[in-house]
This record gives C-alpha cells, structure tokens and sequence, in this order.
DNA sequence: CGACGGATTGATCGTGCTCAAATCATGTGG
DNA sequence: CCACATGATTTGAGCACGATCAATCCGTCG
C-alpha cells in the first residue's frame, strides 16, 4: 500500500492545482502569495513515504489535512521520531540540498507543495519570502530544542505528559483530541517502547486525569494535573 | 566568581572594538561584513553566565577563544545541554524575543557580539543577511535533529562514541583534542550520568580505542572502531 | 462474523542510575 | 619546591526504571 515519493509526483497522479490566495492566514501561505507562487494539491495513503531521508529535496509541504511523521533511522531499525507535522504545518524545508529526514503520511494526507526551486528564486530577492522561511526554521528549532530536553532528562511519565499536553493544544477540538498515530509512532516521538506508553496512559486513566472513548480518543480531565507532571 | 551578563556588557568592562574585515572567512564574519556592523570582543571567566533562558535576546555572539554551553533546565535542576559552541561558533541567534536557553563560558571565553538591533536593520533590507540566518539556523537545526536521535535511541556506549567522534571533528589539532568540558557537562550533553560517560571513556581506553593524557586530553586510537560503535 | 492489527497487561531482565568511597589532577600558600 | 586542599574523575555495589518477551484483549474493517 505504499506509494513512492516518486509515484506520487508524476503527471498520472490526481492533482489539484490552486492559486494560494491571501485568506490563508498562516506564514506558509503568507510567503507563498509574496512569491506569487502556485501550490499543487496531492494526496498521500496511510503510511505511504513523502520523501526519504538524503532524497533531493524538490518540494516543500504544508499538509491540509492529515498527519505527517518526521524521523530518523539507525542501521538495526531503531526509529527517532523528531516531529509530528499536522494540518497547517509546514515540513520539508531544506537549506542543503537534500532531506534530512524522511516523512511519512500516518494516514491519508493531503499536502501542499510548492517546487523548491520556484521558492528559491522568489527568495533570492524578496527578503519577506527568506524572512518566512527563518521564521518557519526557528520554529522548528525551537521544537527540537524542547525535545532534546524531553529526549534527554524527562521521566516516561513526564514524556507522556508533556505529549498530552503537545497534542491537545495542536489538534483538541471541543475538548476531545483524536490522536493519528498509534502507540509505536508515540513510543518513537518521546523514546520510549509502545508498552511504556501504554504502561503511562492506563495509570492517568486509573487517576481519571483522562478519558477514552477508543484507543485513539483521549479526553484531557485534568490538565493542570499533567502539567505538574511535566516537570 | 560568576561576571553577569549585565555587567558584561557595562562601559567599565574591558572591551574592545574591532570592525570586522573580509579575512573572516566564516559565514558569521561574511554576514556582518556584508551588514557593515561593528563586532565587539568580551570576555567571560569560567562558569560566567553570558546570557539566560527567557532573558531579552540583545546580541548575537561568535566564540573567538574558549567554549560555551546553552543548555534548558528542568524545575528539580535537571540539566540537558543541547550545544557546545567552541571557536568560530555563532550562537545566540534568536528569531523571537528572548534567548530559549541559557549560555555560560565552559572555561574562560571571549566572544564578538554585535547588536541584534542592527542585524534585524540590516537583515530588513538585505536578502543575504538573512540568508545568512538562515543558513545559521538551519545549521543548530540540523544538530538538534541528529542530537535527538542520539538521545532518544542510542545506548550509553554509542552516544560517548559519536560524542567523541563530534568533539574530533570540531576540535582535534595534531590528532589530540582537549576537552574543555568535565564529565557532567559531557553527561548532561548526551542524557547519560557523569559515571556512565566516565565508565564508557574507561571501557574504551581498556579497548585502547583511545589513549588519555590528563582526563581531559584524549587522543583517538582507532576511529574506525568508534565509528561502528555510534550505530 | 471472523480475522487481523493495535493495544493492554503481566513477568522478568538488564542498562544505566544512585549512593559511596577511593584516587587523581591542579593549583595555592608556606 | 613541596605539602596540602580542593574539585574532578574513577571505580564499586546495589537498585530501579523502562525494556523485553509473551499472552490476552479489543476494535475495526472486510
């Protein structure tokens, strides 16, 4: 069931094009209407590869609808998760020449592309377009800066709890979020296995600090209390 | 004998200014030299803090002699170092407002700084400034991304291993290097206890993978053997 | 309804942490 | 120049947290 990177971006593939107007309100889109630039539209299926780790990087991504994971691999298949991209994220923007990582739709995904290329000349003189892209970067950076801290020093616990909190503040609507990764995804994301995780949300399920409605509906009871957990 | 930042850049310290000239082949003196700034030098003793984390980010800096560490704390103390800056470095380079982690001079250190003020100024007008950013930026990026991966996955040995072969390439003269840093910050860098990173250094100087001369001057014996054990 | 992948739970194990003591290096003052 | 003080590093013993291995359980989709 996968598609590569490669399929997906020939001409067969079922593609919209549009003209990115100025009622987008996110940077992406902002820079993107600077540069006068036309995304295209297309479609990923679930666990289908985007692009891969040290592939050229042709094309930078916003994804409209779905969920992304960004990660690295060792040679005996232990997997660094290093960010989890959702509606409105931009990923796959490079400063060399090639990615860095390798990302993979979690389910089917819709992005947003724009040629690399097109987004580098528009930068080479319009200095709001290369404003854009470092403020995208330090986004990112900041992000990895915290995990590093997680990665590094946080408990199992306090991983989970700092995950919780992340993705209800990301994708909670109407209190309830709908997680699109499974418990392997967050186990890679905060370093840990599946079992610890699982091990992590039975306990504050147990202590009603939230809720389930199926394996992938949580329902944060007691945010506070998560983030007294989150050291 | 801790010389605040406050007081570090008081008129009474001893400070020189040097306009930087285009001998500086590094992207940070190309940028500056490109923004017409002015660079000053100062110094900080060893275990100075040069700026903290949440503290309004004023200066950019270069590290001309010495070594920096900008790491996050934990409310219980714990530490997580996400860099070391060693000569040439640039650090302290923030999109937003303030400084997301606290830097101190690991032993004593003299930087150039120059006002972010006038780097934003220049950077507003000039599409190679902030490509420059850009590019220094994307750099951290690409540290932390690598750096997440070894703090995630990788066991004790490995992460001393890729430490090791990191500090070789950053900072070996004559196949030697000397560390400035002690084993707690080494610990603190890869999310291990100063015992463990002490206990991998042993084992591998057992292997003679590496010989010492003082705790802190290693020479790597057979790197080879440290690049297989870094997975 | 059945099958399959995902999630939970249990039992045991092992890596790296904690606590503790000894040793080493460094620099200071007599 | 040496003795000592001090902090850094090494080494040891025991422990704990999270990993591993394994067996259900559950939910979802054909």
């Amino acid at each position: 069931m996968i598609t590569s990177a490669t399929a997906a971006h020939s001409t067969a593939a079922p593609v919209t094009n549009v003209v990115l107007g100025p009622d987008t309100g996110d940077q992406f889109g902002a820079v993107m209407v600077q540069a006068g630039l036309v995304a295209t539209e297309f479609s990923y299926k679930k666990d289908a590869e985007i692009y891969g780790e040290e592939e050229p990087a042709e094309y930078v991504y916003q994804v409209v609808r779905g969920a992304v994971r960004s990660y690295k691999l060792l040679s005996d298949g232990r997997r660094q998760i290093g960010a989890f991209h959702l509606p409105g994220d931009v990923f796959g923007l490079e400063s060399g020449p090639v990615h860095r990582l390798t990302a993979e739709a979690i389910i089917d995904t819709t992005v947003r592309l724009v040629k690399r290329r097109a987004l580098e000349q528009a930068a080479a003189t319009d200095v709001h377009i290369v404003r854009g892209l470092l403020n995208m970067t330090t986004g990112s950076l900041k992000h990895a800066e915290d995990h590093m801290l997680l990665l590094g020093r946080k408990t199992a616990m306090e991983r989970v709890a700092t995950f919780l909190l992340e993705m209800d503040r990301r994708l909670a609507v109407a209190g309830m979020m709908a997680l699109p990764m499974c418990r392997r995804d967050i186990g890679d994301y905060l370093g840990l296995t599946l079992e610890t995780v699982s091990r992590a949300l039975s306990q504050l399920h147990e202590q009603e600090v939230l809720g389930f409605s199926g394996a992938r509906q949580i329902v944060l009871r007691n945010r506070q209390r998560l983030r007294n957990m989150d050291a």
